[in-house]
DNA sequence: CCTTGACCTGGAGTGAACTCCAGGTTCTAT
DNA sequence: ATAGAACCTGGAGTTCACTCCAGGTCAAGG
């Protein structure tokens, strides 16, 4: 009996550190994980599967305090079913919502650079040493400002 | 002359703290800013413009410290306008790859979300007390695991 | 037998990005 | 004139998500 993987391996495999791995061992995003006789920890491939469930959720911007309620329900078994599903459902409303602020942000980026391209289209070429004016490269449109990160 | 918006107004229309107006100000992401004969600050537009950019780029995934760094290149003039528009692009290059992943994420959670949907409808009809199998609705395919966050 | 390297634990330390506080000034309304 | 709100500064404290460390155990090679 020493099957499954050393916590080097699933390092590996998964791109999280050693460290990491332990780390969330402790605060119970994952649950205790088997012990070989010498109680070092094999990990077996239901818990790669977790893993890299909650590789997933961390890197779609959910906290980790959310993945340990989301962890401690899967837990109690099949009766949570139904909570976890909304709690996915939930974080994935959020992650849309995300990820079209993040296309409006590259649209605007977007703009910005095409600005500052003509700046340099406008100075660059015509070598005339023009006492370095300061003015607005900033854009235009300071217009809106409209709260985009909500402190409490 | 008490032209320009408080530091409140500022807070308000932007969505970031007082606090954090002073912080961005203190570490160098705003230039100083215009005070009143009281000494209390005073935001004039182009200041707007600046820290709208800044929620922007902060918004996107841009680290405090490269933000610094584009706001010294800024205060040397035009100079720097080639190298911010470089900056830009590099950024604008990882957002784009960053919401690619994203992307690719919320597939396999709407998968996710599926079988767990799909859990659900095979227990919760048949309320035949089936002793609560803690069966794996981790899901299948816990093939790849291909390092989704680089660490050093 | 001894070293080397991977592993263990509990706890302390780190970096990023704020957030709060004390103690003091200034503006505004009554 | 004075209470109370808004502002100022410098510095300390907080939260999050790790990351590192000391001191010890375990397995394999020379």
């Amino acid at each position: 009996m020493d099957t499954g993987f050393t916590i080097q391996q699933v390092a590996q495999r998964s791109g999280l550190s050693i460290d990491t791995l332990r780390y969330y061992e402790r605060i119970g995003l994952l649950a205790p994980v088997a012990r070989a006789s010498s109680g070092h920890r094999r990990y077996m491939e239901h818990d790669l599967a977790w893993i890299e469930l909650l590789i997933r959720l961390r890197d779609t911007g959910m906290p980790l305090a959310q993945m340990v309620r989301f962890a401690q329900l899967r837990r109690q078994g099949d009766a949570t079913i139904a909570e976890r599903r909304l709690l996915l459902e939930e974080h994935q409303r959020a992650l849309e919502e995300h990820m079209r602020v993040l296309e409006r942000h590259t649209v605007a980026l977007q703009q910005k650079i095409a600005r500052l391209r003509e700046c340099e289209r406008r100075l660059a070429p015509a070598s005339i040493p023009a006492r370095a004016t300061a003015h607005g490269e900033t854009g235009a449109t300071a217009g809106d400002l409209g709260a985009s990160s909500a402190s409490k």
